[in-house]
DNA sequence: CCAAAAGTGTTCACGGTACACCCATGC
DNA sequence: GCATGGGTGTACCGTGAACACTTTTGG
């Protein structure tokens, strides 16, 4: 059936689209090729698969090297494998994508080091090879995971103000959501702990900061509880 | 950070879970291996993927190969790439899973050749290397996806009585539907094409046979039709 | 006429949606 | 005192869930 055995030529990377909202933009990470093909092009984070390697930790290193990014969640999401994605060589690439915080306490990682730079999702140059096709899969798949998991959190700072919340799923649902209708549900949830605290150094009425609070949504799950926004 | 390349003993396979319902049971196909380690004990069809060989053209390829199997739905399911998964070499399995028309005239293919074998699915032998946990993953994204895609359709024939399509969901969701509400659900999604025919050689009042109208799924898609049961 | 499954409506509870104003704060 | 977003409640409607009997057919 298939000619070539496995090994002749055939190459196992990962490639990693990695996530940040920046309060009104949904941002994506993306670095420069220093490799052939398309060397100085805009490509997502990625490499070649060590032989000892587990597949996510391989994704965690390359975002490491490329602007020391580690994420608050990573998923695998789908495994690109057409023939000819990488015109130098048979590549098999395993994609994942990955969530960070971009504005937690005034913005340590929002300029990465090298060679990478975030972009507006929707305003990201071209890139390289099959990357903008895995890019627009991971922002589908994030799309809809942010609606029936609360994945949304791992893009806001530990303590968030609800409005901060209702913009981060306006940017990535791309639609407005009505204020009353909004808190109401998420409150109703039981899935946040009241901080105490409220913003500072706001001109205008300051707003209370919330936790997501992680054990008490495992405990409901297990009550078959379902996350839905 | 890696120490071993990519291509150093690092093996690409895949592995497909087929599903089938026979009227009352959700069945998986298995087969005997024939390789080590672990030969003769039942797995997942699968096998490597070839240089010049696409991921799902291998996974057809191991299911022609294994017992003629043609399904009529396929799609990735994950990447399984532990480290130690394959005790004798480092391999990395892109899993795919596929649905099968069992019940079609009277099973064709009931009796799959080549090794395989129908098992029902909740008493399946256990499965060499990380099959079951494959097998696992692939039944709980069929339990996810047919509530909103309407995939169960390729698990019947291509005429089915509302009474077979309820008992698919029932098999598949593993639980008790009403029938009122049900067909009421159903038929109001205007999905449904009445084939004008009714069941043949029962020894009841037959049944109206209904086909699934996919033209018209995909034109009410574009108005923003979101299929759920 | 009996067995077996096909087919059919109504009621109720709940959750989603639409919608507008006062409040607290910093400047 | 003004500008800015924070914070709050109610009414309506549509969908999901519960529930039982008559009809049709073959044997």
């Amino acid at each position: 059936m298939s000619t070539r055995p496995t090994d002749e030529g055939l190459a196992l990377s990962v490639e990693v689209v990695v996530f940040g909202v920046d309060d009104s933009d949904l941002k994506l990470l993306a670095r420069r090729r220093e490799g052939e093909p398309f060397a100085g092009r805009w490509a997502l984070p990625g490499g070649l698969v060590g032989g000892d390697e587990a597949l996510e930790g391989a994704a965690r290193r390359v975002l490491a090297e490329a602007g020391g990014v580690s994420p608050a969640y990573l998923e695998q999401l789908y495994t690109f494998g057409a023939i000819d994605r990488d015109p130098r060589r048979r590549t098999v690439s395993v994609a994942y994508y990955g969530l960070v915080r971009l504005a937690d306490p005034r913005a340590p990682a929002s300029a990465p080091e090298g060679g990478a730079a975030w972009f507006v999702a929707s305003a990201a140059p071209r890139l390289a090879l099959d990357h903008d096709e895995i890019a627009a899969t991971a922002r589908r798949r994030l799309q809809a995971k942010v609606r029936y998991e609360p994945i949304g959190f791992e893009l806001l700072p530990r303590k968030f103000t609800l409005s901060q919340l209702q913009a981060l799923y306006e940017v990535i649902l791309e639609r407005a959501l009505d204020k009353r209708n909004f808190r109401k549900k998420i409150l109703a949830m039981d899935l946040l702990a009241d901080s105490g605290k409220v913003e500072a150094d706001v001109a205008r009425r300051p707003a209370r900061l919330y936790r997501f609070d992680e054990r008490r949504y495992r405990r409901l799950c297990k009550q078959g509880f379902n996350f839905e926004v």
